[in-house]
Parts: C-alpha cells; structure tokens; sequence
DNA sequence: CGCTGTTTTGAAGGATTTCAATCGATGTGG
DNA sequence: CCACATCGATTGAAATCCTTCAAAACAGCG
C-alpha cells in the first residue's frame, strides 16, 4: 500500500545524491540536478502495474527511484523472457530520447514503485541546456547493449544451474542487504519470475533451488532468499559443466 | 584469392550508393557522401581473418563493402557464440564512436571481403561537420539493441529447428541470390557456423538439415545451400510445433 | 478455517548433447 | 591420374538435461 514508509517520498538531497549514481545523470553539477529534477514528477506505481507497455509510443523516460522494476517481451504464445531488472538508480525508456521510438519491452513494477520521469520533448529541451545528458545517453545505451550481449552469449552457452545461480547474484548485487549471515533478498524474486530472467521453467528452478538449500547454499522463504554460500555459486557460475567445453 | 573478381574494388559511383544504403550514412546529401568517403580508407581481409578483438580498444569504424562478417563472443572456455551476420552495406566497431570503448566482440571474415573504414578520430570530426552523422549512429545503435533483444527472447523461448530456420531465412534475405528455383545461398554458411549462430551443436543443425532435405525444403551442397520451400520454413518459424509433421 | 496462489516433487517423455564411427568431397603429391 | 590425407558432414546409440503433466504440500490471508 501507499502508505507504507517504503513509499514515502524521499527527501530532495537523497534524491538528487541518487540521480548522481545513475549513468544519465552523472557529471552534473548540483544546480543541474536541481534544475533537471525540478522538470521531473514522481510517479507511484502498485506491485505488478504496467509502467509502459512494448509497442507504445515512447514518451517518457524514467529513473527508478524507489522499488523493483522488471523489462520484459511477450512470446505470440503468451510466455514472459524478462530482459532486464531494474534496482533504484536505474533508467528505463532510454528510447523515448529518440525520435518515433516504441517502446520494445513492456515495463512491469515488481514491487511498490517510485519513479522519478520525464516527458521526452522536456528531456530532450534539457539535451540542449546540458549536452552532457546526450553523452550520458549515448554512455547508458551502450552500457546496456554490451550487458545485453554478454547475457545472450550466457544463454546460448550455460546450463541452467548456472544461469540461476548469476542471476540470483546480480539480484543480491543489486538490491541484497548484506550481513553476517550473507545475502538477504526481501522480497525474493518468485520461482516463475526467475525463470522468466533465464530462459528456463519454474519447476526447473525450483527443484534447483530445493537442491541448494539441501546443500546449505540458500534459505528460502516466502518472503525472504538468504544467500549463505556466495562463493559456492560463483564457483557454480565458473564451472563451465558438460556443455562448455 | 585477391585477385577474384568479387574483390575488385567497385567504381565510385557503386561505392556512393552502398553508403548510401547504410544507416550510417543516410539521410547525407551527395557532396557530404563524397566528403566522408575521400576520408576513409579501403581495407581487404583474407576469408577467416580477424578484423578486431574483443576487448582490444575500439579505434576504427567501418562498413562491409563486399563479403560477409560475423561478430563473435568467445566464452572462457573457447566456445564461440555469433552475435550479428554482416552483409554489404552494414556497419562494424559502432562503439569506436564512444571515447575509450573497447570492442566488445570479435569480427572475423567468413568471406574475402572489402571494407571502408574510418578511424575514430576521423569519423568524430565528419560528425562535427555533418551533424546528422551522430544522430544516424545512435539510430544504428538502438537498431541493433532492439534486434539483439529479440534474438534473446528467441534463444530463450524457442527450439533449435525453429531458431535454425529463422537463421537461414535471415541470411537468405541478407545475402541469398533469388531465382525461380528459391534462394540461394553460396557460400553456405557451414553446419557449425550455424551452431553458433543458434546456440545449439553442429549435430543438432545437421540432423535438421538432413531432415529438411529429405522434406525437400532445402538441397544442400558443399559449394551452395538453396531454400526451396521458403514458406514451409517461415511456417517452421511461426509454428513452434515440434520436429515430425 | 477454508480459500488461493505458490512451491515442491515424482514420473514420464522429449529435445538436445555427447561420443564414436563412418562417409564424402576436395585438394595434394607421387 | 590415382592413392592418400584432410576436413566437414552424417548418423546411430546412449546419456543428460530439461520440460511437461499431475498431484500434493504449503504458506499467507481474509
């Protein structure tokens, strides 16, 4: 619900210390952030709303702020590859900067969500006031393609172990509280969704799932995944199995 | 050999033209053509050469002038993943526009080929004098983000028979001669090339070849593949029906 | 407490890989 | 011009990974 201290706007400085961390907004002096964010609006999206849907016109462009963002495409048969997860500090509709661009994902909340965004005619006025944005632009896009690269390269090539294993450590990379007790994911990702991001079927994950937590890798809960043996999985991750050879 | 005829270096005109059609260079009036092509330089690769390194720093960007590229990933354990085909008129090394990118793929020559290129430097400067330069650059990059997003849900959604027939009607398009008897493909690209285009084993495409040749689809040889029945793989491809039929 | 949606697990089947052997085309040197 | 070496393609058989289907267990929630 809204009203959860989760949702709650933060206050500007730690906004704008977090539009610094992005790609797009970084190498900006203070009074461009402020100006940049004045010309935003906070938007709040429920758990599991569509932000934008694939093969809309692409209108607005958006730093996550608060919350978890899921990218994905849709098959002709109705099943869900989810390309990219989105932890806060991170952009989406980097095509909406472009002229007469669709979006080619569909951008799901999954979590409460705050976003921080920008029509693309206000974005693109800022360019020319700040034409460092442009080079950040440039900077996000060939970040993300060259990420999108690697991650095909690593579908065509790993088992399924192994692709459940990194993405469950880029999860906790990038939004896992850290302790003692290793790494903490709250809420985790569902057995489908994490199938969704490798290419493989919720019983496939679960039953490798059930088998790490026998071996003591992770906890897992209904509402929490507790990572206990990180280097475990990153040797899981290296171990090219059977079909890299 | 370099002396074949498809090697010679094309007139003028014909070279203006195959700019023209890139995406790169489009939308440029015929004096910047010229302009930008007086400042390039015309490259020969031996079939089987390496054009750049994956990880090397990007400094030269080009488009295929003749012949037939394959951009590749290497995983650790030397498996080679195909990411892109190049036919003439595309571009290569895209990132060399960034300051201090490295290729993030290797680029080798399946065919002799002929290239014009352009180093770095050169080509920042031409988008300093012809500003639509950058603004076609980013197109080719969101170009191939959206169709690398695609290629992955494909990977992660479909089968071997269905990714395989979608393959070779894509080089078809690209480089295939059409006739009354089909379209042509010569060279063909060899069973394994297609394995790693596909993310799949050269077993698995030579078992399906086999099969559609048996089906009548498609004649195969050592010097030439011909697609016979265009449609029944485009029905392959939408279908996802299992092998048989 | 019962409902609902997620997770687990077994069993069967299918798709793909792996290994090994063979075939076939092509090019080469005797 | 033929014997031979080479390299890619084919094919069978076994193994493996993963999916599919079905059923049951489970957790959370009103």
């Amino acid at each position: 619900m809204f009203s959860q201290a989760t949702l709650q706007i933060p206050p500007k400085p730690e906004l704008f210390a977090l539009m610094k961390t992005s790609t797009l907004f970084k190498s900006l002096d203070d009074s461009a952030i402020k100006a940049i964010y004045e010309a935003g609006v906070l938007e709040k999206f429920r758990k599991d709303s569509f932000i934008f849907h694939q093969d809309e016109p692409a209108k607005t462009i958006s730093i996550l702020v608060h919350g978890v963002v899921h990218l994905s495409q849709l098959t002709v048969k109705g099943q869900q590859v989810i390309m990219h997860y989105l932890a806060p500090g991170d952009e989406m509709g980097i095509l909406a900067l472009f002229p007469d661009q669709v979006y080619p994902v569909t951008a799901v909340s999954a979590a409460d969500c705050l976003l921080l965004s920008w029509p693309d005619k206000i974005l693109a006025a800022l360019i020319k006031q700040f034409p460092q944005l442009a080079l950040n632009a440039l900077q996000m896009m060939t970040n993300r393609f060259v990420v999108l690269q690697n991650q095909y390269r690593q579908l065509a090539t790993e088992r399924a172990e192994q692709r459940i294993a990194r993405t469950l450590l880029q999860i906790a990379q990038k939004s896992g509280k850290n302790d003692s007790q290793g790494s903490w994911l709250s809420p985790p990702p569902s057995r489908q969704q994490v199938a969704e991001m490798t290419g493989t079927t919720l019983y496939t994950v679960s039953r490798i799932c059930s088998k790490w937590e026998k071996e003591g890798i992770i906890v897992t809960s209904r509402k929490w995944l507790q990572i206990k043996k990180y280097d475990t999985l990153q040797v899981i991750i290296e171990d090219g199995s059977p079909l890299s050879q």
